[in-house]
DNA sequence: GGCGGTTGAGTTGTGCACAATTTAATTGTG
DNA sequence: CACAATTAAATTGTGCACAACTCAACCGCC
């Protein structure tokens, strides 16, 4: 006879758990920032880089366009990103920063560290923690 | 000068993204089953011990009624759930299994099994990362 | 050039997450 | 007992996640 699994035993709740509480600590800072834990990810991708087509991002982030497509409609609204069609492929929508959205990047430098401060685990942990979870996701991509 | 976060370098995003991951390779197994993945989490709260409240669930679960009013409504709908008002309290709603609820117990004991043979890592490294998980998990709640 | 297949973005629909609010039941305290 | 404070659940509203679909632009191939 098959035996019940138990909620306390699955890592999978145990990631699901970890990263809800992980936005949790986020989201005062990032209300700050006026940015959900979504829209301060893509922002991320564009600091490092821009502009970039929706489809660039959708595979950085692992998010698709029924996601982004009303996202990035959200952060032009919001006068971070400007989306322009690609004259090259008038397919591609390539989302620039505005000025705005450069600028906030300098007040979003500090967010990072709060999750740190608040982990209660030392860098080696976090940097043990962080490959473990690569790797992870890794092997459970090429599972699909 | 403040430097711009690294989106690859935030453990917050490799939380995020493992566990979008993890429930990824789950959903086609639940799909079986007929459940969400929230939905199965409830139901392994209930295997394990019931009838449990509303609140009880979302105390295990980390969910407030938001979430769990509409979901638990659902798994009703499905035949799963019975949702009884508490004699004793009577703002309390009870949930409790039906035979069809307890039934599918059975089929969803492989599932877990699943998620290990797809993580591509030791035994003893899902223990660890387990482990690492429940901390921080512990450490970011202590800091809201 | 024409045409089938593919690709990029958007839309629609369902369900989850969470804040804020509402309502009813219970508890604590004078 | 009365009444303020608290608690349990549900509701409302916003935003994310993802499947399924639409539509236009592009590409390959004849």
């Amino acid at each position: 006879m098959s035996e019940a699994p138990r909620l306390d035993r699955q890592v999978c709740f145990a990631l699901y758990s970890a990263s809800k509480a992980a936005t949790a600590v986020y989201r005062p800072v990032l209300d700050e920032l006026g940015l959900t834990y979504p829209q301060y990810l893509v922002m991320l991708v564009l600091w490092e880089n821009e502009p970039r087509s929706v489809r660039e991002l959708g595979t950085e982030l692992g998010l698709d366009s029924g996601t982004l497509s009303p996202l990035l409609k959200r952060l032009e609204a919001m006068g971070l990103v400007e989306r322009r069609r690609s004259a090259e492929d008038e397919r591609r929508v390539e989302i620039h920063l505005s000025d705005a959205g450069r600028a906030l990047s300098a007040r979003a430098g500090a967010v990072p560290q709060r999750l740190a401060d608040a982990a209660g685990l030392s860098a080696a942990e976090l940097a043990q923690l962080h490959d473990t979870l690569g790797r992870l996701t890794a092997a459970l991509h090429s599972a699909i």
